[in-house]
DNA sequence: GCCAACGTTGGC
DNA sequence: GCCAACGTTGGC
């Protein structure tokens, strides 16, 4: 599969890819909930800064999934968006612990858009590794109190963790 | 489990 | 619109 999308190695230079990381507590929602599910919908963001990053995801955009607080802490994969942000469908339901009361269908305060899985890398990047890694320095993630759950992220530094990862596949 | 960093809330 | 209080995130 990766192999198929190096056909997008050209691709993306002919237009304005974008490049993202996305953090999750894999006890929530894993590298391989995604596997197995094929395809989300980025739902629970509830902070502005990165709902816009969310609203600024345009199809095809590749999305690095970063696993936070459960040991290991790293990059696990990479995720793909294929439908850009719409209102986020858990603010308006009542016993969801997303559910936002100032929202409503006609004024929807959170988005998000859905991620098909790409790819599971063969070992996570750790977190301890991204941080020896001069041309990640300036990363939002490896920023002291970094806590923004949606980045953008440089072609530079994704190419740098997917380089990192090797070419091995799960 | 601690705690620093940071976002949000709400009184003024 | 300031800012103190509070809640949450997330690495360690």
């Amino acid at each position: 599969m990766w192999q198929q999308d190096t056909g997008e190695e050209l691709h993306r230079k002919t237009r304005n890819m974008k490049y993202w990381l996305v953090k999750t507590e894999s006890s929530t929602y894993s590298i391989d909930d995604l596997k197995k599910d094929k395809k989300t919908h980025w739902h629970g963001v509830r902070n502005y800064q990165a709902r816009n990053f969310l609203k600024d995801m345009e199809l095809g955009d590749l999305v690095l999934f970063y696993q936070s607080v459960n040991e290991p802490l790293g990059v696990s994969g990479v995720a793909k968006v294929v439908k850009i942000a719409y209102p986020d469908p858990s603010q308006f339901e009542k016993n969801s612990e997303y559910y936002e009361e100032k929202s409503s269908p006609k004024e929807p305060r959170w988005f998000c858009p859905d991620l098909k899985f790409s790819r599971k890398f063969k070992e996570i990047i750790k977190l301890a590794d991204l941080k020896k890694e001069k041309d990640l320095m300036d990363m939002h993630l490896l920023k002291i109190g970094s806590r923004l759950s949606v980045q953008p992220v440089t072609e530079k530094e994704f190419d740098k963790i997917v380089k990192l990862a090797g070419n091995e596949r799960d």
